[in-house]
DNA sequence: TTTTTGTATTCTGCATGCAAAATGGAATAC
DNA sequence: GTATTCCATTTTGCATGCAGAATACAAAAA
């Protein structure tokens, strides 16, 4: 017989990801904070796997730079460094911009359409007062736009940014004047991405993200001399 | 007593790290080919290791996009993708205007300098010629830019990007009037440095790696379809 | 009490072992 | 000649073993 059989769609993943992605989202959820401690004993217990495949994902999680790896004491999970939050926030307002203006050239209309129902989605939780709804749906639409940007580089580097990010949890204290100001910028957004204007999406971007960084060093207290975010 | 030794320089560094940073210099300077297999028992042999440190790096690598984990077959060097390639300069695109921003900020006396002796020496070379030496310091200013705006997130992401693309190599046939623009750019981008003009430094930087984007997209004769780059 | 020292235990870093999968041919069938 | 089957060898993925570093903690000293 000549014919391949396709190569079987997922039989099963290699322990060292599946270990790697449910670490990851421990992290990103929150239910393991920063500085914890990532005992090898109980994780493999946890888990139902050896060291081997966890080391690896440890690794693979400091790359990501959401574990840092002490040598001879093995494995926290990162700090939140309000400097590197800052600069992470300006790399991500950079390319969010530039998602932006590809999703613009890029997107369909289906796709449009799923973030206009996000964004309403959006707005019935901020009529309602529900800042963790609201929340939800704010990363569901920026990871969207991002996503029909169509540039796979881009998303993945985003994604990853954003994971470091989503655990400072420094919405808590959002300012109402700022939430209804961001509720205003993203009708604007969507306004542009639906008139599919380039220029005008990457610059309310661009301004969206640099507000948003600002609150989010205000609720910091600045703590960084230069201005590299 | 109470005080306390410092912990010593750096006595060992772990064996994973160092197998990845060989690796990727082996991938980077272009000795492994993309697409050639790691053999572990072959790599453990010349790194002098086991295979549990080895088979680390190559999660590693795999997770900044140098490697591909084949399951069950293996790592190979991961193949340079036309798409990739261009999504990801579009993306290094993004990232140095806004290092330029934050480097006219940042950056001191002496490191401007660092970059004008860098720059001068690149003139040399293009005046020479001699395209694998100004390749090397034309690289050289841009690390420098990226590293100097401050932003240590922006500039290991730079970074890494910048290992995936200068595999590629797509410099060797530049032609002579993209060469001169570039210099003519690179004249530009310098004097905006020193005037501390942030702004015009954003769109020199974003208009010369757009321009370097394109000439890499006619090099490799335009494979994709959207713009996502 | 508070600090220091000694020691048992735990944990990490790396090497090795083992089963399953993949690979490379040689022999066979078409 | 080309394709298929079989088997030996290699290679991978993961588990386990072992030495040394780190940690915890009790006893001794200040």
């Amino acid at each position: 017989m000549e014919y391949m059989q396709q190569p079987t769609p997922v039989l099963r993943r290699p322990l060292h990801e599946e270990a790697a992605d449910r670490i990851r989202d421990l992290i990103v959820q929150g239910q393991l904070a920063p500085g914890t401690r990532l005992n090898e004993r109980l994780l493999t217990a946890q888990f139902g796997l050896s060291r081997t495949p966890l080391r690896e994902a440890f690794k693979v999680l400091a790359t990501e730079g959401l574990v840092e790896l002490l040598p001879n004491r093995g494995a926290i999970v990162s700090q939140i460094d309000a400097e590197r939050l800052a600069q992470t926030l300006a790399v991500m307002g950079a390319l969010e911009a530039l998602a932006g203006e590809f999703a613009c050239l890029n997107a369909t209309e289906a796709q449009l359409n799923e973030i206009r129902a996000l964004h309403y989605e959006m707005l019935a939780h901020h009529a309602r007062g529900d800042l963790a709804g609201y929340f939800k749906f704010n990363q569901a639409i920026h990871l969207k736009i991002v996503k029909y940007s169509g540039n796979a580089v881009l998303h993945t580097t985003y994604r990853q940014m954003n994971g470091y990010v989503r655990r400072a949890r420094y919405m808590a204290n959002l300012s109402r004047e700022r939430w209804d100001a961001a509720i205003g910028e993203h009708n604007e957004i969507l306004a542009a991405l639906g008139a599919r204007d380039a220029k005008r999406i990457k610059a309310l971007l661009s301004d969206h993200l640099a507000h948003k960084l600002a609150s989010v060093l205000a609720e910091l207290g600045r703590p960084q001399a230069k201005q590299v975010a």
